[in-house]
DNA sequence: CAAGTGTACATTGTTGACAATCTGTAATTT
DNA sequence: AAATTACAGATTGTCAACAATGTACACTTG
């Protein structure tokens, strides 16, 4: 695993850097993007922008209204949350559940790996960073199923989760959680890892 | 309601056409699409062709790898349906509990117009109609909430469970679960209402 | 003959120019 | 003075040309 991801195209780079801003909150709620803004800042032409909103409207963090370019999203409503967490509690248990036999000794140690930065940022109290690599958690696992699809139905969802949410007085229980999620699978206890799971999901 | 639905911009018309072809099976699985081809049938350059892609890929149906196009997505597997079964129960039955004392009569209408075209596209067993007019039904529930994004959330599902799947072998029996539902929110009748929006997701 | 290499060709990626649309402001009308 | 219209600037939508990448097939090379 690379310290750094690796990006094939220019607009996944960009909605990967402003992906990241908004889920810090760098960017706020309600604010426009100008195409223009971006192609310069970023030093392409708008088209790659373009694409870049394409990519964060169908993860929700933006929302496009034809000719009138694209704001920051609202945060989900504190009505939607509860629904919000079962559907993607639903999800990761189930992919979890169905590829525990199958699970790796490569997929373990690149989960360990993220693992330990996520024990990082706990110790320097780093939210952003905490965000990024929960993220990468969660998406190692989900990405784990065949059903590569799977994935197109469950980012719009994490996203939604991600959005200025920090439930966590103290930081460091986040690595905890995790941790006895990966400490389940490598002891080979699925209802324990499953449950772990579900108890990180909230 | 129009006869016919409206469209602000080319893209989406284009995906709206599109969809409809990966929907009816008139594009089949792994078939790759070009973007001139395309340009050329609906007399637009491609940078239409490019956005209506990527919308129907964040829907789930077109399948994107970078410098190689976009492919007719997969039929989603057997054993993932079971899943996504149950979150399109949880997001609709979310929806009408939450929407259910708040319903118009405006909201009504329109209901039940959508459901004088499921039951023409059943009378004539025009199955591609029927699919156009159930997904209108479902659509038309879920935009009622205030939260518009759980649209975001809820299409990539639906899109699943339409893509190649006829679950009916009298497809009247479509008509009459859709009848079901309108009815019991006519009486006023919540938990008869969800109970009739469930049976009808399987 | 198998494996690798080179070279057209097809296709997607990116760009800058131009067209269409929206927004706010000032002039006009009643 | 209020409502409407006309206009100018800003912004997004579309296009066609060019660049970069991937693919297929013939060709070398061992």
């Amino acid at each position: 695993m690379p310290a750094f991801e690796i990006y094939r195209t220019l607009p996944e780079q960009i909605a990967a850097r402003l992906q990241q801003e908004v889920l810090s909150s760098k960017l706020k709620p309600g604010v426009p993007l100008r195409e223009m803004d971006l192609s310069e800042r970023f030093g392409v032409s708008r088209g790659p922008i373009r694409e870049a909103f394409r990519q964060l409207t169908q993860q929700g963090l933006l929302v496009l209204e034809p000719n009138k370019g694209v704001r920051v999203a609202q945060n989900p409503s504190v009505e939607v949350r509860p629904l919000v967490v079962q559907l993607r509690r639903k999800i990761e248990t189930f992919v979890l559940d169905s590829i525990f036999d199958r699970i790796t000794a490569a997929d373990l140690a690149v989960w360990d790996e993220i693992l330990a930065d996520i024990k990082a940022a706990c110790e320097s109290n780093d939210v952003d960073a905490l965000t990024e690599h929960d993220l990468r958690f969660h998406r190692a696992i989900i990405q784990s199923h065949d059903d590569k699809d799977l994935f197109t139905l469950w980012q719009p969802i994490m996203m939604r989760m991600l959005m200025h949410y920090h439930r966590l007085d103290d930081i460091m229980e986040s690595y905890r959680e995790h941790k006895r999620i990966l400490d389940a699978i490598h002891n080979g206890q699925k209802e324990e890892a499953i449950q772990a799971l579900e108890n990180n999901i909230q």
